[in-house]
DNA sequence: ATATTAGTACGTACTAGTTAGTCCTAATTT
DNA sequence: AAATTAGGACTAACTAGTACGTACTAATAT
């Protein structure tokens, strides 16, 4: 692994367990142990660093999550959305509940401070309720949901809804408010 | 104005504004017009004085906001989560959508730092989702909402959805997510 | 073949400022 | 007499970022 792959390595655990603003450069070249200058050659500074380590959630989130479930042909859309959940569900559980979404949590740290951070969460969360959006419409399609609903406003609850229960899980330190809640929408959708 | 207030003042709004982490305590000084010594006479800790806004942020948010909407027994419980929404969108189209829910925002930093934030988050979080659910329940029991759905759950995903919109609104600088959620919510609810 | 050059990757040591918190003295209010 | 205030020097650790120099590789020029 080169320096600047143990530096994104490094920062993408920590910037996700203790948020962008409570990780320093010099506690990621400790644990990336390489030094601050070559952290420098690497990288213009930190905010760059924490984009490039954005890009990676993000891409990593697509393939490993997203692909695998809400955009996959392979499976019914009702299975899709169910699939999305418990793939979601099995990930906070594996973590405990303990660390939350890694995009709310950089979109309510950073949001109003640092738009750069704010336009690309922007840009991801559209992409992501674009996804929900077209698994529900294919679900109304061939009667799998039902067609009461608007897609568009139902798309954007249910990631609405995604990231508070997510943000609930962590505070509680349970599940149940992502398994009840998903649950429920899900009867609410059927046909 | 005491200095024990002027800094309670100062650290009420900066908190809410920048987070727990990026307020200094010498900002708050600074801001409240106060020596540090005094700082540390009125407050053992920065920790302390945290919390200490914490329960002013509830005692505001229970009186002000929930006190008059949600609990409102002048209103019919359809008017009362009416009002609710109608007041927490009104807060955030004042903010401009800049800086989201005060108690979402601690809960995202600090659940999963500091456990003395996270357990009174969690009990406020359960007496606010147990005034949506009381409010759900009178308006079931005089047929203004829909018996079919369990009052519990309900008021758990409402809650939820409400901190995700808000998060939402937040990243987009838009009240859609919460304008839009909040209308399906209730037109999903009424009988 | 050999010297020069450029680019990449790295390290030690440093700057200038900030962090939460302490300690002490002295004045002022109640 | 007790509670509250200010001031200020201080600590020890941490903050993002910089200065300066070294080692290696590969292409190029002599």
């Amino acid at each position: 692994m080169t320096n600047k792959e143990k530096i994104l390595h490094a920062a993408y655990t920590m910037i996700y367990k203790n948020g962008y603003g409570q990780t320093s450069v010099d506690e990621i070249i400790r644990k990336a142990g390489v030094s601050k200058s070559n952290f420098y050659y690497h990288f213009r500074s930190k905010q760059l660093l924490g984009l490039e380590v954005l890009e990676m959630r993000i891409d990593n989130y697509i393939s490993e999550v997203l692909d695998k479930t809400l955009s996959n042909e392979n499976l019914s859309p009702l299975r899709r959305l169910n699939s999305f959940y418990d793939k979601v569900i099995s990930i906070h559980e594996n973590d405990k509940c303990r660390h939350g979404c890694p995009f709310g949590n950089l979109a309510i740290e950073l949001s109003s401070k640092n738009s750069s951070f704010r336009k690309r969460l922007e840009q991801f969360f559209e992409l992501w309720k674009q996804k929900i959006q077209n698994c529900l419409q294919e679900g109304v399609r061939i009667g799998e949901f039902s067609d009461k609903f608007d897609t568009a406003i139902s798309s954007e609850l249910i990631l609405s809804h995604l990231q508070g229960a997510i943000l609930m899980t962590k505070t509680y330190k349970q599940i149940n408010p992502l398994d009840n809640g998903s649950k429920e929408i899900i009867n609410l959708l059927k046909a």
